[in-house]
DNA sequence: TTGAAAGCGCTAACAA
DNA sequence: TTGTTAGCGCTTTCAA
């Protein structure tokens, strides 16, 4: 590949003055300038961002880490971010943590050697001491996405004011013993439960989700039969409501007469599923458009000092299943 | 971020004798290496990737290009990649195409801009001559996967063959009218087709997608409505299957008794709809292994001349929607 | 307006 | 076994 020393050479002019034509600076002799960016043009010169990056300058390369891209919810974000990046002149390099903070520790160290200018990254354990010590020593700015990490720029939804939210809605039509499922210290699942305290309903049961269907159905199964009242199933994504409304058509138990369900991600299965999922649905392209705005900023303005505390509501889509 | 000079002064030795030490040269007096390593990680210190890369030795950097990151299939294809290179000590450059040329090719500079080792991707027109000289432009190693492209390393699944396989199972099945969801150039298609004229069928009728779910509708509706044989529909992925699925519920046409639907990709959802939804699986986590393990290859051989074309078979699988 | 020189952090060749 | 020197491709002074 061509570099600017060569330009040079086969025009006749120094190296620093290449940089310059090749950089836009109008300080150079019009024709000068056009007798570069023709030998540029026609040996397809590319900049080495390498070089550039060593040199001091920007490296142009944000780090984008998440704990699972195969779920859909964070591949949208994914791509979202991407490009709101692109659109800035950003590249990402992609890390998959798969929820081990081990790969999660090693990815901030790669960012590290390639010198991104930035990272947005979805921890895995946003509160503990060690993902905040390894943040500081990173010494480029991060951004947190769809999580709340103490001390840190943070987008995200407040799943807390989400899970309250599908509470109000399964009491409003009616139901009257409710089930969780996810796990117990998921923010939704506190939001849920406070809400429905508070109005003077019993703690709702939580359930993880057994990979096993044939576990998951008797879960289920003994949940349901231990009351006759209206009973509504929150569950902490939609594949796993989708798992339910399987699990109920098996029962017979019929939906959302005898029981609601009601999803969370509002992913594109939802409108077409029997009956229509309600889901919750976050505004993913918003929140990935303020993170990576937030981060340019950052990087922009490293002097800055106060931390960007964003919450984004959640939004209730309702269907035919609550 | 503390440099190997650094390091240097502050045990009295050189910053070459540093490198031999971090690069864990065994020809460097015990007593020194301790010192050095020692003093390192109390800096934690960070090799300085873009200097390495510039260095002209590799950069341990492979830019993915796919189309669309947000579509399950790619999702899952990155995550294996992502994996499978951080495994050999490589990071990841990832790119959405959103199947625009234009990104495409504009990410084939960005790619040679930072001085990627290789590159994995989904081109958009494999078959193109555009993409072709991008390619050899490129003067970096390039594995095509889940499509097949002339002259270079193709790691894919052989849609054809796939398609053939649905027409096969379909005619098993009874069925004697075919609908194709999907676009007419699609390999599926093609193979799908061929086998049902071979067979003494009519060639099946295709219909694109319409993001519009009335005009869909309508479109299957009439479709349905023109005869009364016992008809299939072959979808291009499983959202379209899904929709099919529901369009088919509302026109109260029973599957799989009067119409059979089988989709395509295998995704997660499948085995909890209702009927459960026959797919065609492609072999993801394989291929991604293999492309990385051909491009590292090719890495490491550069000299190597003879292209891979690897088709990997697709698996059917069989549930209650045929 | 242009060029010369230095240096970013590293590797590699060579010398001692 | 260690150090010296040069150089990767660029940006950034500083002079001319």
């Amino acid at each position: 590949m061509i570099t600017m020393t060569e330009i040079a050479k086969l025009t006749h002019v120094s190296q620093p003055t290449v940089s310059r034509v090749l950089n836009g600076s109008q300080t150079v002799a019009l024709e000068i300038r056009e007798r570069v960016l023709a030998c540029a043009r026609e040996h397809d010169y590319q900049c080495n961002a390498l070089a550039k990056g060593l040199q001091g300058s920007r490296t142009q390369l944000l780090g984008v880490l998440v704990t699972d891209i195969s779920n859909g919810f964070f591949a949208d974000l994914a791509k979202e971010i991407e490009t709101a990046a692109r659109k800035n002149g950003y590249s990402i390099i992609l890390f998959n943590s798969d929820y081990n903070p081990q790969n999660e520790q090693e990815y901030l160290d790669v960012v590290r050697r390639y010198r991104v200018d930035g990272v947005l990254a979805v921890p895995i354990r946003e509160t503990s001491a060690e993902w905040q010590e390894y943040v500081k020593k990173l010494d480029v700015p991060v951004v947190t996405v769809t999580r709340r990490a103490e001390g840190l720029d943070s987008i995200y939804v407040d799943h807390g004011q989400a899970g309250a939210m599908v509470a109000r809605h399964l009491l409003e039509r009616g139901f009257q013993r409710f089930l969780f499922i996810g796990k117990e210290y998921d923010g939704k699942y506190a939001g849920f439960r406070n809400t429905l305290v508070q109005m003077g309903f019993e703690s709702p049961t939580t359930n993880v989700v057994y990979q096993d269907d044939t576990q998951f159905h008797q879960a289920l199964e003994s949940w349901f039969q231990q009351s006759a009242s209206r009973s509504a199933v929150f569950a902490g994504n939609d594949i796993y409501a989708l798992r339910v409304l399987d699990m109920l058509r098996r029962l017979g138990i019929s939906v959302p007469e005898d029981a609601g369900v009601i999803g969370f991600d509002d992913t594109a299965m939802g409108r077409y599923l029997n009956p229509r999922l309600s889901s919750v649905s976050q505004p993913i392209a918003e929140m990935a458009q303020e993170a990576v705005t937030r981060l340019l900023d950052r990087i922009e303005h490293p002097e800055r000092q106060e931390v960007l505390d964003h919450p984004f509501p959640a939004a209730l889509i309702l269907r035919e299943s609550t």
